[in-house]
DNA sequence: CGTTGTTTATGCAATA
DNA sequence: TATTGCATAAACAACG
């Protein structure tokens, strides 16, 4: 079963779901993460099928980077302004698809729910990706202020 | 204002 | 057949 990852859709939609979609764009980004105007770039540009009815799937779009963990918003540094923050993958999602599917996986990639007491005091050093993914707070008010180097040489211009 | 995020709700279809 | 993953709609806050 063939499974092209570059355009010959037309303008049938492709064998793909939102989250696929997402991880995609992200993956093929340097610095493996993104701005949401980007993945919109990403998919449209190589999908004909969503260049129209752009209002229902990226409203579609947003509430699953927002409502999945499996996408992790990393805010933008001062020294780079723009509009929103950077999306990207929580390292414990990137086997994500492992099945293949693309279209459904097997579980839904969830973090453990706010059970306050587990470790309470044992404060994983607070850059280090320990504390990412034992982040069990919901992703409202969960805040990364740091750059996990596990996504390569992101740089800054200015990064000094 | 338009864009970006968050959240709740509903319905469908694939899977166990 | 019950559960779960996904798509869609929609209301709304926050931000530049």
């Amino acid at each position: 079963m063939p499974r092209p990852c570059r355009e010959s859709y037309g303008d049938q939609k492709p064998p793909y779901s939102y989250i696929s979609l997402t991880a995609m764009a992200i993956w093929s980004s340097p610095d493996k993460m993104l701005p949401l105007a980007d993945i919109y770039r990403f998919i449209s540009d190589r999908f004909p099928y969503y260049r129209r009815n752009t209002q229902r799937w990226q409203n579609s779009l947003r509430h699953n980077l927002s409502f999945n963990d499996c996408f992790v918003k990393i805010p933008r540094r001062p020294d780079r302004p723009g509009k929103g923050a950077y999306w990207t993958l929580h390292p414990a999602a990137l086997d994500m698809f492992e099945n293949g599917s693309f279209l459904r996986r097997r579980k839904r990639f969830k973090l453990p729910k706010p059970e306050e007491d587990k470790e309470k005091r044992k404060r994983p050093a607070p850059f280090s990706i320990e504390s990412i993914m034992s982040d069990s707070r919901p992703a409202a008010s969960k805040q990364l202020h740091y750059l996990p180097n596990l996504y390569g040489p992101f740089r800054f211009d200015s990064c000094k």
